[in-house]
DNA sequence: TGCCAGGCCCTCTTTAGGGCCTT
């Protein structure tokens, strides 16, 4: 049975920068999240038969051969969409992976109806010391581990996860919500910096039974 | 071979401009 805290974490690479003109996923990665721990993985190579220009391979090292000889993309995402379930899903920059997300899984006649949560909005409220929310940057900031190559799905997908583990912890110990579920991580994203402290406070005021001393506002 | 966006946030703001973040 689906825990409550169970959240999928999805990266992308891709050919360019939006589905909007003609950019097609290359590489999925998915890894779900259970009280801070990866407890599975969905990695795959996609062929679309859309060319990917030098810089990207550059990027991620991903090539046109690589792609040629992987699975169908519809294939794919039917399975990612399999593996995902209803669980709600996380990304680093979720403005641009739900877009891939919502846009492959059309191509492969599947229905996208996943809640999308972002860890750079989430990173920018809870590390706002940090000089950057880059995926690599914040990991390194808050010395998280490094998951492998960087710009590749999986690596990347587990870093996200890593951080998105961290922000859960932090706001356990920094605000005593016990419990930090996707509902939550949303609302956070989507409150104004400078309220977030007074927000917090509410929602553990109005929603977390287990809270039981005031918490310090900012850290 | 290669196309190059858009939502969010900050500030010298809000009738705007520019940087960040993703490939």
């Amino acid at each position: 049975m689906p825990s409550n805290d169970l959240i999928a974490v999805i990266d992308f690479e891709t050919t360019g920068m939006t589905p909007a003109q003609g950019a097609r996923a290359t590489e999925i990665a998915i890894v779900l999240l259970e009280n801070g721990q990866i407890v599975d993985r969905f990695q795959s190579l996609m062929r679309t038969g859309v060319y990917i220009p030098s810089f990207i391979t550059q990027l991620t090292g991903i090539t046109n051969a690589m792609v040629a000889e992987a699975p169908d993309a519809g294939f794919v995402m039917r399975e990612a969409a399999r593996f995902v379930g209803n669980v709600p899903m996380v990304a680093h920059n979720a403005s641009f992976d739900s877009k891939f997300w919502s846009a492959e899984l059309q191509h492969a006649g599947v229905a996208a109806p996943h809640p999308f949560a972002c860890t750079v909005l989430l990173s920018r409220r809870m590390y706002p010391e940090a000089r950057s929310h880059s995926l690599g940057n914040i990991v390194d900031h808050l010395g998280l581990p490094r998951a492998g190559r960087a710009h590749r799905a999986l690596a990347d997908a587990e870093m996200a996860a890593f951080l998105l583990a961290r922000i859960q912890h932090d706001l356990r110990e920094r605000w005593g919500i016990a419990q930090p579920g996707h509902e939550l991580l949303s609302g956070l994203q989507r409150c104004a910096r400078p309220a977030v402290g007074k927000w917090l406070v509410r929602q553990v005021q109005e929603n977390q039974p287990c809270f039981s001393k005031p918490p310090a506002l900012g850290g």
